[in-house]
Parts: structure tokens; C-alpha cells; sequence
DNA sequence: GATTTTCATATGTCTTACATTTAATGTTTG
DNA sequence: CAAACATTAAATGTAAGACATATGAAAATC
């Protein structure tokens, strides 16, 4: 592990950047210690405080973890699906709001991945994710619900869907492209009769589901996206004139 | 934007998830100006150091940008698709080698999240992805190739079948779990006949897309899949014994 | 007026020091 | 002898000050 002073950039990135690929090729293992800050800041030739914003570096990534005291020191972390879910949540979130990402785009991307857990999902799904299912369902019927508790119901209700197919790696991928959605989500104002469809159709998918019925799943889904998009058109239509 | 002292965690961390929140909230706008170190310092009560291992930290997530000179300073980042695709990459390989996750589960939830691409890329698909994909079928049939070579080209197959969709949000979801199958399949090593079965299930894909034809681009992945599973099954129990 | 020089400002880095946490060690005491 | 307590050492967390360096803008010069 080298690093090159004469790179003009910053040194930190650097030694960061070096760890990082050490982590990635194997050579450090979980749970192994990395040499103290003292040792690595005589390892690659600059001083401590430096050592440590290329350790916050890889701590901001949940790459490592620091502990304090006589045994402590900074440890390879096992990146757990949870401890990434959130960060790959934040980034997918801020990528939508940045970029100028058209709700109809989003949302494309978002049923597509759900329709790809359909035959999975139904062919696995369990008590447990039925359950979650309908008790959302039901929450989403009660009245006085505000719209962005709704909205929330929504997500739990999706993700139970996700998790369903029993696959950590498509319930990883999905949760990003999921709850990313929702600040977008946030934006739209639900009639009772929007509510009633939306309920409708959620019934409709949890039925598909519980039948193991992987086409109905799927064109259960592409009734809500339809439902979901025409919607959204003419909330935006609605506001529009206003600007 | 607050921290708390008494708090057990550290400093940075807390001034870093303060920025970032409010990036978030959108009290910081895209490129707008952080306070200097020194003013940030002040503000958070804090030394200069522990404020600069909090912008490392944020730096690192690609949440903002960093400037010397007279009229530098820390910038808020508009975070784009071609930034973030790298850290999710990252991210989802660790994933996968540090969590034991089965050739099998990952394969599944690639194929399954290829498949939602099939109908809008079948929809979609214009002749630079097309030309892309044609390329790399004949470059995996090249002889002398080595596996590893042979899978890169895969992967660079089965990402223009994904942009291919014209969705920039999905093209970073499926991004991470292409990428991150690479280090398994390089695991595998492919004989002459295995070649030329995925090439000809690539043809088959190709032929499909270009003809605009969702089920067949779908029913291609699936073979695709299962022919990909077995070879896999083939290669690791042969290897048992060994151990 | 164009070019060069100077300068102010901000980040990048180093040095030193002290605070705090934590486990292991040593010591005292019942 | 054992258990409770105090000590110590090692590591990270934080602070303060200094210097290096990059860079844009203003001032001086031709």
C-alpha cells in the first residue's frame, strides 16, 4: 500500500482510496485492526490528523468502525445489508431531487423493479409479509390518515411486497428504488376516491400474492403504475396554470 | 443545524449528519457555499480538525466538493448518476463477498432485475445499444479470451441491454447488482462449449430486442439464467472433492 | 489598456498537547 | 484466597497554533 505525494490529490483520498482497494482485494479481513493512527501515519509518511480524515473517510462508507480505549483502534467492518440500506436510501433519494428525475421516470423505474419480485414473491411469500400486507392495507382505509402517513403506509406496504421474495439482495436494491420515491409521493394530495382505487388495487396485488399467482401480481402492479402515473399528471396538471 | 456535546458520539459524525440533513431538506442548495472551516468551527464550537473530518466524511459520499485557494471552500455537490454509480458498485461487491451470499441468490436477483428491463428496453432500444451489445457477442467469441476478459465483456453485454431501457434510475439500480456478479463469475471458468452456449442465449437476446420483442427478450434472460445456474452448479461441485 | 505583481483568503498539512475511554495489571482488603 | 478497588498504559477524540500552497482579485507597473 503506497500513496503518491506528488498527486495532486489530497493526501487523505488518498491513503483512504489505498485501504478501500486493500478491503475490496481481501487483503484486510473482517474484524482485523488496522495498524493505530500512529503507526499508519509513520507507514505512509504524514502526520495524524490526516491518518484521520482518511479514516472518516472509509467510516462515512461503513467500510470501518473506531473504537476508543486500551484494545481499541479501527476494525474492517462486515457490511451488514441493514447498516448499507440507509446510505444506498439517502443517495437514491438525493439522486431523484438533484437531477431534475420526472416523477413518471421514477416511478417507471420503481414498478419495473417491483413486477421483477412478482413470481418470486408469490411463490414464496410468507404468513408474516401477508400479514404486514393487509395490516397496511387497513391502516391506509382508516380515516383522518394524513396524506404523507399514507405515503408511508404505501412504502411499508411495497417493501413487504420486496421482501417477500426472499432475496436480500433484490430487497437491497429495492428499498432504494422504493423509499426514494417518497418525498415525490409527498408532493400529491389523495382524495378519498384516490384512496379508495389505491386500496383497491393493493387488495387486488395482496390477493395475487396470497394465491401464488405470479400473472396477477404482475398485472396488479402495472394497474397501480397506471393508477399511480395518471394520477400524478393531474395533480401537476392541477398546479400548473398557478406558475 | 445543532450538535449536542454530551452526545456519545463523535463530534465530526454529528456535524457531518447535521450538513447532511440539511442538504437533504434542501436548506443547502446545489452548489451553494458552506461556511469556511474556521467559521464552521465557531459556529459548532468545535476545533478546525474535528470540522474538517466532517466534510472529509460528507467528501467522501460525494456530498460535497472541496476548493482551495481565495475563493475556495466546501461546495454542496449535485450529486449525479455517473458519481454515485461507483460507490454503489463498491458497496454492492462488498456486499456480496462478505456476506456468504450464494452464487445462486445473486444470480437470481440479477436475472429477475434484468428481466424487469426486457419490455422497456425491448420498447426502447436505439442502435448505439444494439451495435454495443452485437460488438460484445463477438468479442466472447474470440478465441484465445481469458475468463476473466470473457466476463467483463458479459457484463459490458448485459449493461447496454439495461441502458438500453432509457431510464436513467434504472440503469443505477441494476448497475450495482451486474457489477457486483463479476468477482463470482470470474470464480467460473468457461469451456469452449460453455462459451458458445451463453453467446448463442446473447444472440438470441440481441435478436429479440432488435425485433422489439419483450417475451422473447424475457424468455432469453430466463435461459439465459438457468444455463448461467447450472454451469455454476457444474463448476462448484466439481470443486467439492477437493476440500 | 494590458500585463505583472502583490495580497488576502481558504484549504491542505504538520506538530504538539491534552482529554477520554477502556482493558489489563497491580494492590489492597475482607 | 478471592473480590473489590486503584493504577496504568494504549488507543482514539479533541484542541490550538503554525506553516505551506493554491487561487482569485485588486493594485501597481509598463
Amino acid at each position: 500500500m503506497k500513496i503518491d505525494p506528488s498527486n495532486p490529490a489530497d493526501l487523505s483520498a488518498q491513503i483512504a482510496g489505498a485501504i478501500r482497494d486493500a478491503i475490496i482485494a481481501g487483503t484486510l479481513i473482517v474484524d482485523e485492526r488496522l495498524p493505530s493512527e500512529a503507526e499508519l501515519a509513520e507507514q505512509f509518511d504524514v502526520s495524524r490528523p490526516t491518518v484521520r480524515e482518511a479514516l472518516k473517510r472509509l467510516a462515512a462508507q461503513s467500510l470501518i468502525r473506531t473504537q476508543r480505549g486500551a484494545t481499541g483502534g479501527a476494525f474492517v467492518n462486515r457490511l451488514s445489508f441493514e447498516a448499507a440500506q440507509p446510505q444506498q436510501i439517502t443517495t437514491s433519494t438525493l439522486l431523484l431531487s438533484m437531477n431534475a428525475v420526472s416523477f413518471s421516470t421514477a416511478c417507471e423505474a420503481r414498478y419495473a423493479l417491483e413486477r421483477a419480485c412478482a413470481p418470486l414473491a408469490a411463490a414464496r411469500r410468507s404468513a408474516d409479509h401477508l400479514a404486514t400486507m393487509r395490516a397496511e392495507i387497513h391502516r391506509q382505509g382508516q380515516p383522518g390518515l394524513t396524506d404523507e402517513a399514507f405515503c408511508a403506509s404505501d412504502v411499508a406496504f411495497h417493501r413487504a411486497l420486496v421482501d417477500g421474495a426472499g432475496n436480500p439482495v433484490l430487497s437491497y436494491q429495492l428499498a432504494g428504488a422504493v423509499e426514494a420515491m417518497q418525498p415525490l409521493m409527498n408532493m400529491i394530495t389523495f382524495t378519498a376516491r384516490d384512496r379508495a382505487r389505491i386500496i383497491d388495487l393493493h387488495t387486488r396485488i395482496a390477493d395475487a400474492v396470497e394465491a401464488q399467482d405470479d400473472a396477477a401480481t404482475a398485472q396488479g402492479l402495472t394497474a397501480l403504475e397506471r393508477e399511480t402515473q395518471a394520477l400524478a399528471e393531474r395533480v401537476f396538471e392541477a398546479r400548473k396554470p398557478r406558475s
